[in-house]
RNA sequence: CGGGAAGUGGCUCAACUUGGUAGAGCAUUUGGUUUGGGACCAAAGGGUUGCAGGUUCAAAUCCUGUCUUCCCGACCA
Protein backbone atom coordinates (compact mmCIF):
# COMPACT_ATOMS: atom_id res chain seq x y z
CA UNK A 1 0.00 0.00 0.00
CA UNK A 2 1.49 3.38 -0.80
CA UNK A 3 0.20 5.80 2.00
CA UNK A 4 -0.16 8.79 -0.94
CA UNK A 5 -3.21 6.72 -1.49
CA UNK A 6 -4.38 5.84 1.71
CA UNK A 7 -4.50 9.76 2.69
CA UNK A 8 -4.47 9.32 6.73
CA UNK A 9 -4.27 12.77 8.32
CA UNK A 10 -1.91 14.03 9.77
CA UNK A 11 -1.48 13.44 13.73
CA UNK A 12 0.68 14.34 16.71
CA UNK A 13 1.11 12.47 19.44
CA UNK A 14 3.20 15.13 21.54
CA UNK A 15 -0.02 16.71 23.63
CA UNK A 16 -1.97 13.16 24.59
CA UNK A 17 -1.08 11.24 27.54
CA UNK A 18 -0.86 7.67 27.99
CA UNK A 19 -4.36 6.96 28.88
CA UNK A 20 -5.00 8.01 24.85
CA UNK A 21 -6.26 4.24 23.72
CA UNK A 22 -5.04 2.42 20.58
CA UNK A 23 -8.47 3.20 18.98
CA UNK A 24 -8.50 7.06 20.04
CA UNK A 25 -5.41 7.09 17.11
CA UNK A 26 -7.54 5.08 14.58
CA UNK A 27 -10.19 7.16 15.19
CA UNK A 28 -7.67 10.72 14.73
CA UNK A 29 -6.66 9.19 11.59
CA UNK A 30 -9.78 8.84 9.93
CA UNK A 31 -9.19 5.49 10.30
CA UNK A 32 -12.37 4.61 12.69
CA UNK A 33 -14.99 6.90 11.84
CA UNK A 34 -17.81 7.42 14.26
CA UNK A 35 -21.96 8.27 12.92
CA UNK A 36 -23.30 7.98 16.07
CA UNK A 37 -22.90 6.38 19.63
CA UNK A 38 -21.90 2.92 18.82
CA UNK A 39 -22.31 3.22 15.23
CA UNK A 40 -18.42 2.99 13.02
CA UNK A 41 -17.16 2.97 9.92
CA UNK A 42 -13.68 1.40 9.43
CA UNK A 43 -10.61 2.13 7.45
CA UNK A 44 -8.35 -0.22 5.12
CA UNK A 45 -6.31 -1.13 8.75
CA UNK A 46 -9.46 -2.42 10.76
CA UNK A 47 -10.99 -4.12 7.37
CA UNK A 48 -7.64 -5.73 6.81
CA UNK A 49 -7.63 -6.81 9.82
CA UNK A 50 -11.21 -8.23 10.40
CA UNK A 51 -9.95 -10.55 7.11
CA UNK A 52 -7.04 -11.96 8.53
CA UNK A 53 -9.11 -12.68 12.35
CA UNK A 54 -12.20 -14.17 9.69
CA UNK A 55 -9.82 -16.62 7.97
CA UNK A 56 -8.31 -18.09 11.57
CA UNK A 57 -11.86 -18.77 12.99
CA UNK A 58 -12.92 -19.85 9.96
CA UNK A 59 -9.84 -22.45 8.98
CA UNK A 60 -10.69 -23.65 12.56
CA UNK A 61 -14.45 -24.12 12.43
CA UNK A 62 -13.80 -25.81 9.68
CA UNK A 63 -11.49 -28.35 11.03
CA UNK A 64 -14.15 -29.22 13.21
CA UNK A 65 -16.59 -29.76 10.79
CA UNK A 66 -18.75 -26.59 11.14
CA UNK A 67 -20.76 -25.32 8.29
CA UNK A 68 -20.40 -21.53 6.54
CA UNK A 69 -23.30 -20.36 6.09
CA UNK A 70 -25.16 -16.34 6.01
CA UNK A 71 -28.35 -15.71 7.78
CA UNK A 72 -30.39 -12.32 6.78
CA UNK A 73 -29.47 -8.97 8.83
CA UNK A 74 -32.88 -7.89 7.87
CA UNK A 75 -35.47 -10.90 9.72
CA UNK A 76 -39.43 -10.62 9.60
CA UNK A 77 -41.30 -10.78 12.51
CA UNK A 78 -42.92 -13.39 12.16
CA UNK A 79 -39.69 -15.43 12.75
CA UNK A 80 -39.02 -13.59 16.01
CA UNK A 81 -42.81 -14.62 16.98
CA UNK A 82 -42.26 -18.46 16.07
CA UNK A 83 -39.71 -18.39 19.36
CA UNK A 84 -41.70 -15.77 21.50
CA UNK A 85 -38.58 -13.96 21.60
CA UNK A 86 -40.32 -10.86 19.85
CA UNK A 87 -41.89 -9.23 22.73
CA UNK A 88 -38.69 -9.96 24.50
CA UNK A 89 -36.21 -8.13 22.30
CA UNK A 90 -38.31 -5.03 21.35
CA UNK A 91 -40.22 -4.19 24.76
CA UNK A 92 -38.49 -6.10 27.57
CA UNK A 93 -35.16 -6.62 26.91
CA UNK A 94 -35.20 -3.49 24.11
CA UNK A 95 -32.36 -5.31 22.26
CA UNK A 96 -33.48 -4.93 18.50
CA UNK A 97 -33.31 -2.14 16.74
CA UNK A 98 -37.06 -2.79 14.47
CA UNK A 99 -38.63 -1.29 11.13
CA UNK A 100 -41.89 -0.97 10.27
CA UNK A 101 -43.11 -0.33 6.69
CA UNK A 102 -46.37 -0.97 4.67
CA UNK A 103 -44.30 -4.66 3.66
CA UNK A 104 -44.30 -6.09 7.38
CA UNK A 105 -42.44 -6.11 10.71
CA UNK A 106 -38.87 -6.74 10.97
CA UNK A 107 -35.98 -6.47 13.41
CA UNK A 108 -32.20 -6.33 12.56
CA UNK A 109 -30.42 -8.85 13.57
CA UNK A 110 -28.95 -9.18 16.73
CA UNK A 111 -28.22 -12.85 16.68
CA UNK A 112 -29.92 -15.54 14.76
CA UNK A 113 -31.13 -18.50 17.02
CA UNK A 114 -34.28 -18.67 14.64
CA UNK A 115 -32.83 -17.87 11.24
CA UNK A 116 -30.37 -20.70 12.27
CA UNK A 117 -33.45 -23.36 13.70
CA UNK A 118 -35.24 -22.94 10.87
CA UNK A 119 -32.40 -23.16 8.35
CA UNK A 120 -30.93 -26.27 10.12
CA UNK A 121 -34.97 -28.28 10.79
CA UNK A 122 -35.11 -28.35 7.06
CA UNK A 123 -32.17 -29.32 5.86
CA UNK A 124 -31.63 -32.02 8.76
CA UNK A 125 -35.12 -33.72 9.13
CA UNK A 126 -33.46 -37.33 10.02
CA UNK A 127 -30.90 -38.76 13.01
CA UNK A 128 -28.73 -39.69 9.92
CA UNK A 129 -28.45 -35.91 9.39
CA UNK A 130 -26.71 -35.05 12.90
CA UNK A 131 -24.83 -33.85 14.44
CA UNK A 132 -24.71 -30.40 12.48
CA UNK A 133 -23.19 -26.91 13.16
CA UNK A 134 -23.79 -23.75 10.87
CA UNK A 135 -21.99 -21.04 11.12
CA UNK A 136 -21.75 -17.73 9.58
CA UNK A 137 -19.91 -14.20 10.03
CA UNK A 138 -21.33 -10.92 9.63
CA UNK A 139 -22.76 -7.30 11.53
CA UNK A 140 -24.80 -7.58 14.12
CA UNK A 141 -26.89 -4.49 15.95
CA UNK A 142 -28.32 -4.37 19.12
CA UNK A 143 -29.20 -1.44 20.89
CA UNK A 144 -26.74 -0.97 23.63
CA UNK A 145 -28.13 1.03 26.10
CA UNK A 146 -24.47 2.43 26.57
CA UNK A 147 -21.88 2.03 24.37
CA UNK A 148 -18.33 1.92 26.08
CA UNK A 149 -14.93 1.85 24.34
CA UNK A 150 -15.23 2.22 20.82
CA UNK A 151 -15.64 -1.04 19.27
CA UNK A 152 -15.52 -3.04 22.72
CA UNK A 153 -19.29 -2.23 23.13
CA UNK A 154 -20.98 -0.55 19.89
CA UNK A 155 -24.36 -1.33 18.61
CA UNK A 156 -23.26 -2.46 15.21
CA UNK A 157 -20.20 -4.91 15.48
CA UNK A 158 -19.01 -7.90 13.56
CA UNK A 159 -19.48 -11.18 15.13
CA UNK A 160 -19.01 -14.75 14.29
CA UNK A 161 -21.92 -17.30 15.27
CA UNK A 162 -22.29 -20.77 15.67
CA UNK A 163 -25.41 -22.97 16.00
CA UNK A 164 -25.28 -26.83 16.74
CA UNK A 165 -27.95 -29.26 16.17
CA UNK A 166 -27.50 -33.10 18.17
CA UNK A 167 -29.87 -35.96 19.05
CA UNK A 168 -29.23 -36.26 22.91
CA UNK A 169 -27.88 -33.97 25.21
CA UNK A 170 -24.53 -36.02 25.70
CA UNK A 171 -23.70 -35.32 21.78
CA UNK A 172 -24.98 -31.82 22.29
CA UNK A 173 -22.02 -31.27 25.00
CA UNK A 174 -19.97 -33.57 23.12
CA UNK A 175 -20.38 -30.31 20.22
CA UNK A 176 -19.97 -28.04 23.15
CA UNK A 177 -16.43 -29.98 24.42
CA UNK A 178 -15.17 -29.65 20.20
CA UNK A 179 -16.34 -25.98 20.11
CA UNK A 180 -14.47 -25.34 23.21
CA UNK A 181 -10.98 -26.87 21.94
CA UNK A 182 -11.71 -25.09 18.85
CA UNK A 183 -11.81 -21.55 20.28
CA UNK A 184 -8.77 -21.93 21.90
CA UNK A 185 -7.02 -22.74 19.20
CA UNK A 186 -8.67 -19.63 17.35
CA UNK A 187 -7.20 -17.42 20.27
CA UNK A 188 -3.73 -18.76 20.60
CA UNK A 189 -3.49 -18.20 16.54
CA UNK A 190 -4.49 -14.89 17.03
CA UNK A 191 -2.37 -14.23 19.96
CA UNK A 192 -4.89 -13.69 22.44
CA UNK A 193 -4.28 -14.91 26.16
CA UNK A 194 -7.78 -16.71 26.72
CA UNK A 195 -9.31 -17.07 30.16
CA UNK A 196 -12.59 -19.34 29.98
CA UNK A 197 -14.72 -18.18 31.95
CA UNK A 198 -18.21 -18.93 33.88
CA UNK A 199 -20.83 -17.05 34.36
CA UNK A 200 -24.29 -16.20 34.56
CA UNK A 201 -26.56 -16.71 31.47
CA UNK A 202 -28.31 -13.96 30.00
CA UNK A 203 -31.41 -14.17 28.11
CA UNK A 204 -29.96 -16.45 24.95
CA UNK A 205 -31.39 -19.38 27.30
CA UNK A 206 -30.46 -22.73 27.99
CA UNK A 207 -28.47 -24.05 31.20
CA UNK A 208 -24.65 -23.94 30.77
CA UNK A 209 -22.48 -21.17 29.21
CA UNK A 210 -18.82 -20.30 29.79
CA UNK A 211 -17.56 -16.87 28.41
CA UNK A 212 -14.16 -16.45 26.69
CA UNK A 213 -12.31 -13.53 28.20
CA UNK A 214 -9.12 -11.56 27.34
CA UNK A 215 -7.12 -9.59 29.71
CA UNK A 216 -7.03 -5.50 28.51
CA UNK A 217 -6.81 -2.30 30.19
CA UNK A 218 -10.12 -1.19 28.58
CA UNK A 219 -12.16 -4.06 28.98
CA UNK A 220 -15.47 -3.89 31.25
CA UNK A 221 -15.59 -6.87 32.80
CA UNK A 222 -13.78 -8.20 36.27
CA UNK A 223 -13.22 -11.90 36.56
CA UNK A 224 -11.33 -13.76 38.83
CA UNK A 225 -8.45 -16.29 37.04
CA UNK A 226 -6.81 -19.70 38.27
CA UNK A 227 -4.11 -20.53 36.05
CA UNK A 228 -3.63 -23.82 37.50
CA UNK A 229 -7.09 -24.86 36.04
CA UNK A 230 -7.07 -22.44 33.22
CA UNK A 231 -10.29 -21.19 34.75
CA UNK A 232 -11.83 -17.99 35.56
CA UNK A 233 -15.19 -17.17 37.42
CA UNK A 234 -17.08 -13.43 36.55
CA UNK A 235 -17.25 -11.81 39.91
CA UNK A 236 -20.91 -11.19 39.03
CA UNK A 237 -20.77 -14.83 40.01
CA UNK A 238 -20.07 -13.85 43.45
CA UNK A 239 -23.59 -11.82 44.08
CA UNK A 240 -25.46 -15.24 43.53
CA UNK A 241 -27.39 -16.41 46.40
CA UNK A 242 -25.98 -20.28 45.82
CA UNK A 243 -22.25 -18.86 45.76
CA UNK A 244 -20.77 -21.39 47.75
CA UNK A 245 -22.24 -24.45 45.84
CA UNK A 246 -21.61 -22.94 42.77
CA UNK A 247 -17.55 -22.33 43.30
CA UNK A 248 -17.50 -25.84 44.48
CA UNK A 249 -19.06 -27.09 41.52
CA UNK A 250 -15.75 -25.70 39.74
CA UNK A 251 -13.48 -27.09 42.56
CA UNK A 252 -12.48 -23.77 43.81
CA UNK A 253 -11.85 -23.61 47.30
CA UNK A 254 -10.19 -20.21 48.29
CA UNK A 255 -11.28 -17.00 46.13
CA UNK A 256 -8.53 -14.95 47.62
CA UNK A 257 -5.59 -17.24 45.90
CA UNK A 258 -7.29 -15.85 42.45
CA UNK A 259 -5.95 -13.03 40.64
CA UNK A 260 -7.96 -10.72 39.28
CA UNK A 261 -7.97 -9.00 35.94
CA UNK A 262 -10.01 -6.64 33.78
CA UNK A 263 -11.10 -8.11 30.81
CA UNK A 264 -12.97 -8.10 27.57
CA UNK A 265 -15.75 -11.40 26.69
CA UNK A 266 -14.36 -12.25 23.20
CA UNK A 267 -16.30 -14.88 23.04
CA UNK A 268 -19.62 -16.89 24.77
CA UNK A 269 -21.02 -20.28 24.27
CA UNK A 270 -24.18 -22.00 25.48
CA UNK A 271 -25.98 -24.72 25.69
CA UNK A 272 -29.61 -24.45 24.28
CA UNK A 273 -30.74 -27.88 24.83
CA UNK A 274 -34.19 -27.86 23.09
CA UNK A 275 -35.61 -24.42 23.74
CA UNK A 276 -35.63 -23.24 20.40
CA UNK A 277 -36.74 -26.67 18.86
CA UNK A 278 -39.36 -26.76 20.97
CA UNK A 279 -40.43 -23.39 20.96
CA UNK A 280 -40.34 -23.14 17.28
CA UNK A 281 -41.95 -26.64 17.10
CA UNK A 282 -39.23 -27.94 14.43
CA UNK A 283 -38.04 -31.42 15.29
CA UNK A 284 -36.05 -34.46 13.38
CA UNK A 285 -37.37 -38.13 13.40
CA UNK A 286 -35.30 -40.55 15.51
CA UNK A 287 -34.49 -44.36 14.14
CA UNK A 288 -38.06 -45.37 15.58
CA UNK A 289 -39.95 -42.61 13.68
CA UNK A 290 -40.75 -40.41 16.33
CA UNK A 291 -40.33 -36.62 16.88
CA UNK A 292 -37.01 -35.53 18.59
CA UNK A 293 -36.19 -31.93 19.43
CA UNK A 294 -32.76 -31.22 18.41
CA UNK A 295 -30.36 -30.38 21.55
CA UNK A 296 -28.80 -26.99 20.44
CA UNK A 297 -25.66 -25.06 21.28
CA UNK A 298 -24.67 -21.90 20.26
CA UNK A 299 -21.24 -19.94 19.91
CA UNK A 300 -20.43 -16.51 19.64
CA UNK A 301 -17.03 -14.83 18.78
CA UNK A 302 -17.02 -10.74 18.63
CA UNK A 303 -14.52 -9.84 15.98
CA UNK A 304 -14.32 -6.18 16.48
CA UNK A 305 -13.24 -7.28 20.02
CA UNK A 306 -10.16 -8.89 18.93
CA UNK A 307 -9.20 -6.59 16.71
CA UNK A 308 -9.75 -3.94 19.46
CA UNK A 309 -7.73 -6.26 21.69
CA UNK A 310 -5.02 -6.66 19.42
CA UNK A 311 -4.77 -2.68 18.97
CA UNK A 312 -4.94 -1.82 22.60
CA UNK A 313 -3.06 -4.57 24.09
CA UNK A 314 0.32 -4.15 22.09
CA UNK A 315 0.34 0.04 22.31
CA UNK A 316 3.65 1.25 22.77
CA UNK A 317 4.51 4.01 25.66
CA UNK A 318 7.71 6.15 25.54
CA UNK A 319 8.39 8.45 28.62
CA UNK A 320 4.67 8.24 29.33
CA UNK A 321 3.37 8.79 26.34
CA UNK A 322 1.24 6.73 23.46
CA UNK A 323 3.49 6.60 20.62
CA UNK A 324 1.49 4.12 18.89
CA UNK A 325 1.02 0.26 18.45
CA UNK A 326 2.92 -2.65 17.03
CA UNK A 327 0.86 -5.44 16.09
CA UNK A 328 2.33 -9.14 15.72
CA UNK A 329 3.57 -10.10 13.05
CA UNK A 330 1.21 -12.81 11.96
CA UNK A 331 -1.81 -10.52 12.66
CA UNK A 332 -0.31 -7.36 11.20
CA UNK A 333 -1.97 -7.03 7.56
CA UNK A 334 1.15 -5.18 6.17
CA UNK A 335 4.12 -6.87 7.59
CA UNK A 336 6.45 -4.12 6.90
CA UNK A 337 6.84 -0.39 6.27
CA UNK A 338 9.88 1.35 4.17
CA UNK A 339 10.85 4.42 4.37
CA UNK A 340 13.27 6.53 2.10
CA UNK A 341 14.93 9.99 1.02
CA UNK A 342 15.03 11.20 -2.06
CA UNK A 343 19.03 9.50 -3.26
CA UNK A 344 17.12 5.84 -2.28
CA UNK A 345 14.00 6.27 -3.89
CA UNK A 346 14.20 4.12 -6.80
CA UNK A 347 15.94 1.31 -4.51
CA UNK A 348 12.74 1.80 -2.02
CA UNK A 349 10.66 0.98 -5.03
CA UNK A 350 12.66 -1.59 -6.20
CA UNK A 351 12.33 -2.90 -2.84
CA UNK A 352 8.70 -2.52 -2.38
CA UNK A 353 8.06 -3.93 -5.48
CA UNK A 354 10.12 -7.03 -5.17
CA UNK A 355 8.08 -7.66 -1.89
CA UNK A 356 4.94 -7.42 -3.33
CA UNK A 357 5.81 -9.72 -6.14
CA UNK A 358 6.95 -12.03 -3.76
CA UNK A 359 2.81 -11.68 -1.63
CA UNK A 360 4.65 -10.15 1.20
CA UNK A 361 2.10 -6.96 1.87
CA UNK A 362 4.36 -3.63 2.45
CA UNK A 363 3.55 -0.28 2.88
CA UNK A 364 6.05 2.87 1.23
CA UNK A 365 5.69 5.97 2.17
CA UNK A 366 5.69 8.03 -0.68
CA UNK A 367 4.23 10.79 0.89
CA UNK A 368 6.48 14.21 -0.26
CA UNK A 369 7.91 16.50 1.26
CA UNK A 370 8.27 15.04 5.01
CA UNK A 371 10.92 14.34 6.93
CA UNK A 372 12.01 10.97 7.87
CA UNK A 373 11.51 11.84 11.53
CA UNK A 374 7.67 12.40 10.34
CA UNK A 375 7.94 9.57 8.63
CA UNK A 376 8.96 7.41 10.98
CA UNK A 377 6.15 8.25 13.46
CA UNK A 378 3.74 7.28 11.29
CA UNK A 379 5.32 3.58 11.16
CA UNK A 380 3.57 3.50 14.89
CA UNK A 381 0.28 4.75 14.52
CA UNK A 382 -0.44 2.23 11.92
CA UNK A 383 0.86 -0.27 14.02
CA UNK A 384 3.11 -1.97 11.59
CA UNK A 385 5.72 -4.77 12.83
CA UNK A 386 8.75 -3.79 11.11
CA UNK A 387 10.23 -1.03 9.48
CA UNK A 388 13.44 -0.80 6.62
CA UNK A 389 14.58 2.71 6.51
CA UNK A 390 16.67 4.08 3.12
CA UNK A 391 18.12 7.24 4.08
CA UNK A 392 21.32 8.61 5.05
CA UNK A 393 22.51 5.60 6.74
CA UNK A 394 21.92 2.69 4.31
CA UNK A 395 24.88 1.28 2.29
CA UNK A 396 23.38 0.13 -0.54
CA UNK A 397 24.36 -3.64 0.12
CA UNK A 398 21.89 -4.00 3.33
CA UNK A 399 18.73 -3.53 4.55
CA UNK A 400 18.18 -2.75 8.70
CA UNK A 401 14.99 -3.84 9.37
CA UNK A 402 13.77 -2.68 12.87
CA UNK A 403 11.20 -4.12 15.10
CA UNK A 404 8.57 -1.59 16.18
CA UNK A 405 8.17 -3.10 19.11
CA UNK A 406 10.97 -2.69 20.74
CA UNK A 407 13.58 -1.45 18.34
CA UNK A 408 16.19 -4.50 17.85
CA UNK A 409 17.21 -4.40 14.42
CA UNK A 410 18.54 -6.90 12.01
CA UNK A 411 21.18 -6.37 9.06
CA UNK A 412 19.62 -8.14 6.09
CA UNK A 413 21.65 -8.14 2.51
CA UNK A 414 19.70 -6.82 -0.15
CA UNK A 415 19.31 -10.14 -1.73
CA UNK A 416 18.46 -12.45 1.28
CA UNK A 417 15.42 -9.58 2.44
CA UNK A 418 12.57 -11.69 0.29
CA UNK A 419 13.59 -14.88 1.67
CA UNK A 420 14.00 -12.70 5.51
CA UNK A 421 10.29 -12.26 5.45
CA UNK A 422 9.21 -15.35 4.10
CA UNK A 423 10.68 -16.74 7.36
CA UNK A 424 8.60 -14.80 9.29
C1' C B 1 -33.08 5.30 32.91
C1' G B 2 -30.16 7.52 37.50
C1' G B 3 -25.39 10.34 38.56
C1' G B 4 -21.30 13.41 36.49
C1' A B 5 -18.78 16.33 32.52
C1' A B 6 -18.67 18.75 27.81
C1' G B 7 -20.55 21.09 23.13
C1' U B 8 -16.82 27.65 19.93
C1' G B 9 -13.22 26.81 12.04
C1' G B 10 -11.23 19.71 10.30
C1' C B 11 -8.72 18.79 15.57
C1' U B 12 -7.24 20.59 20.78
C1' C B 13 -8.73 24.58 23.33
C1' A B 14 -9.09 30.27 24.88
C1' A B 15 -12.68 34.25 25.53
C1' C B 16 -18.06 33.10 29.53
C1' U B 17 -17.19 34.60 36.32
C1' U B 18 -18.02 40.77 35.31
C1' G B 19 -22.74 40.85 28.12
C1' G B 20 -19.78 45.30 23.94
C1' U B 21 -15.40 43.88 16.80
C1' A B 22 -14.99 35.52 18.12
C1' G B 23 -8.88 34.27 19.10
C1' A B 24 -4.50 30.82 19.40
C1' G B 25 -1.90 26.26 18.29
C1' C B 26 -2.24 22.14 15.08
C1' A B 27 -4.26 20.69 10.28
C1' U B 28 -5.43 22.58 5.05
C1' U B 29 -3.84 25.69 0.42
C1' U B 30 0.37 28.64 -2.04
C1' G B 31 5.71 29.90 -2.23
C1' G B 32 10.54 28.98 -0.14
C1' U B 33 14.24 26.67 3.22
C1' U B 34 14.61 21.86 5.65
C1' U B 35 14.66 16.25 5.95
C1' G B 36 17.51 9.64 10.85
C1' G B 37 12.91 9.88 15.73
C1' G B 38 6.37 14.78 15.44
C1' A B 39 11.35 21.36 11.57
C1' C B 40 11.14 26.67 10.03
C1' C B 41 9.83 31.40 7.36
C1' A B 42 6.09 34.13 4.61
C1' A B 43 1.12 34.47 2.96
C1' A B 44 -4.03 32.67 2.30
C1' G B 45 -8.71 30.21 3.06
C1' G B 46 -12.00 28.42 6.74
C1' G B 47 -16.83 29.96 12.44
C1' U B 48 -24.70 32.70 11.68
C1' U B 49 -20.17 29.81 19.04
C1' G B 50 -25.02 22.27 18.85
C1' C B 51 -30.33 23.82 18.09
C1' A B 52 -34.79 26.72 19.58
C1' G B 53 -36.85 30.44 22.36
C1' G B 54 -36.37 34.45 26.04
C1' U B 55 -34.01 38.91 28.60
C1' U B 56 -31.27 43.29 26.57
C1' C B 57 -29.73 48.98 22.73
C1' A B 58 -26.37 44.70 22.44
C1' A B 59 -25.70 37.43 23.83
C1' A B 60 -20.38 32.60 22.71
C1' U B 61 -21.28 35.03 27.55
C1' C B 62 -27.36 35.68 31.40
C1' C B 63 -32.33 32.61 31.66
C1' U B 64 -35.57 28.42 29.89
C1' G B 65 -36.15 24.31 26.91
C1' U B 66 -34.09 20.74 23.71
C1' C B 67 -30.46 17.70 21.06
C1' U B 68 -25.73 15.38 20.90
C1' U B 69 -21.13 13.23 22.75
C1' C B 70 -18.07 11.17 26.66
C1' C B 71 -17.41 8.96 31.68
C1' C B 72 -19.60 6.04 36.21
C1' G B 73 -23.86 2.68 37.30
C1' A B 74 -28.12 -0.71 35.82
C1' C B 75 -28.22 -4.07 30.85
C1' C B 76 -25.27 -7.01 27.31
C1' A B 77 -21.12 -10.71 22.54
Amino acid sequence: MRLKNLNMKKINLNDVDKNYSGQDILMKLGELYQFESGIYGYGNLWTKMERMVEEIIIEELDKVGCIQVEFPKLQPRKIWDQSSRWDMYTKEGDIMFTLDNNLGEYGLAPTAEECATLFGANRLPSYKNLPATYYQIGEKFRKEIRTRGYLFRPRTFVMMDAYSFDKTEEDMKKNYALMHEAYLNIFKRLGIKIMPTVSDNGVIGGSVAEEFQAATPLGEDKILYDEEQNLGINKEVLEFENRDEYLKQLNIEDISKLKEYSTVELGNNFQLGTKYSESMKLYYTDESGEKKPYYMGCYGIGLGRIIACLIENNVIIKEDKIKGFSLPINMAPYKVHIIYNENNKEQAETLYQELLDNHINAIIDDRDNLSIGNRINDVYVLGTPKMIILGNKFDSMNYIVENTKDNITETISIDKIVEYFKAL
